[in-house]
Parts: C-alpha cells; sequence; structure tokens
DNA sequence: GCCCAGGTGGGTA
DNA sequence: TACCCACATGGG
C-alpha cells in the first residue's frame, strides 16, 4: 500500500469506470433539490420526483416556495419520503430567504463553514447532504462520505479502523488528496459508481474484477453501515 | 413477498 | 457510545 492509498484507489476507479460526469443537474437549484430528494433513494426516483417538479414549475426557489405543502409533497411522492422530504425542501428555502434576501446565488458564495452550519440546523440535512451541496452546487472543495465510501474503505482497509467515522474519513479524503472540488466530485461518483456495480452476492465475474479488493462482496448494505458512518 | 436504494433524527439502554 | 426504528416509493 501506498503512503496515499485513497488516491491510488481514485486512479483505478477513474481508469476503470471513467468520468462520471456529475452532478446531473440542469441548475444549482436542481442539485440543492435532488441532494435532499436522493437521501436513502434510488436516483432513477428522484429523477421522476424532479421530473414532476419541473412539469410543475415548481423547480426553482420562488415558485417553490409559493407552492402549497400538499402540491409540493404531490410532486416529489416518486421519491420517497415526501413529507420529510418537502418539509427539508421548505427548510432550505427558509434559510435562503432569511439569510440571503432569497437569491441561491449569494447563498452558494458564502463562505463553506458558514453555509455548513446553516445547512445542518435545517431539519432533514445532515453531513452528507450539506456536503453534496457544498461541493456539487457552491464549488467548495468538501468531500462527500457515503454508505458507499464506508464500505469501500472499510473493506479495502484504506484507513484505521477509528477513522471510519464521517469526519474522521472525511479528513482522511482532504488529507490524502489535492484540495480540488473536481477530483472531489469525480472521485465521490467513481466510488458511487463501484457500488453499485459491484456484487453483493459472489458472481462469476467477480474473480476477474479488477475492483475485487474494493467490492463491498460480504459487507452489510443496509443502515448499519450508514450508522457506522455516522459522527 | 422481500430486499435495496447516492440519509436523517429520535428513542432507548 | 451503540443500536434500533420510522420515514415511503419503485424496481429487481
Amino acid at each position: 500500500m501506498t503512503q496515499r492509498p485513497l488516491a491510488t484507489v481514485y486512479t483505478r476507479l477513474y481508469d476503470h469506470y471513467g468520468p462520471q460526469h456529475w452532478w446531473p443537474a440542469d441548475t444549482p437549484f436542481e442539485i440543492v433539490v435532488g441532494a435532499i430528494l436522493t437521501q436513502a433513494t434510488a436516483w432513477r426516483n428522484v429523477e421522476l420526483a424532479l421530473a414532476r417538479l419541473k412539469e410543475r414549475g415548481l423547480l426553482e426557489p420562488s415558485a417553490m416556495r409559493q407552492a402549497s405543502p400538499a402540491d409540493l409533497e404531490e410532486a416529489i411522492r416518486p421519491a420517497g419520503y415526501f413529507r420529510a422530504k418537502a418539509q427539508t425542501l421548505r427548510g432550505v428555502l427558509a434559510l435562503l430567504e432569511d439569510h440571503y434576501g432569497g437569491s441561491l446565488d449569494r447563498m452558494l458564495q458564502a463562505p463553506a463553514a458558514v453555509l455548513r452550519e446553516q445547512l445542518l440546523r435545517v431539519r432533514g440535512i445532515g453531513p452528507e447532504t450539506a456536503d453534496a451541496i457544498l461541493l456539487y452546487a457552491a464549488g467548495h472543495p468538501v468531500f462527500v462520505i457515503d454508505a458507499y465510501t464506508v464500505r469501500m474503505v472499510s473493506r479495502a482497509a484504506l484507513v484505521p479502523p477509528g477513522e471510519l467515522g464521517y469526519q474522521r474519513l472525511q479528513e482522511a479524503f482532504h488529507r490524502q488528496l489535492p484540495r480540488d472540488p473536481s477530483l472531489y466530485g469525480e472521485y465521490h461518483a467513481l466510488i458511487v459508481a463501484l457500488g453499485k456495480d459491484c456484487c453483493r452476492k459472489q458472481r462469476p465475474r467477480c474473480g476477474a474484477c479488477p475492483l475485487l479488493d474494493l467490492c463491498a462482496y460480504g459487507q452489510k448494505t443496509t443502515s448499519a453501515v450508514a450508522q457506522a458512518a455516522g459522527n
């Protein structure tokens, strides 16, 4: 193992999967909304919800703010947890209104540490969602840790067991990689690609897979992993 | 029918 | 701190 195993793994993933072109969205607001809707939810279902928001003209801050709670819930229903997520979306709109005069641009230009604290105070936004918004919508060099990341890192023993909590693991990525938002964005997307691709049940092709040592085969895939990532 | 998906927050011991 | 559980929909 090299001195910067997380950097080595990035190269291997990039060589294998190529660029992922994340975050898939037309506007920064769509990134913010998508980051909330995708919590514990397949992206396919998020796309359904985003399409419904677009159809209804609700995929911009002012329109979403004016929508009734029931209409907002109905629009995002396919993404699951729709009542909780609608409340979270309204929480972000309130933050936008209260601190940035309703201007998303101004919010995204705020210092990363300030915005992160403000986002974490919104009910329904935890460290992963806050960091996804900071990275992909605001362009801050903040690494996003998700369940796939914890699974890969623990499976391949890329950091000591005591560093699997969200903050410690994030620090390890920050330490071992150049402080570059595009790199962080690509890396997180590649980890998700690996997580979706790799086997949970052993399949014939697994033996030949060059990424076998990173794959989550044999690991629990449920909230136990996510919990391990909790602070 | 069962398991899982790009989490979060609240409760209990 | 360490687990549990609710939250909800849609696809394999």
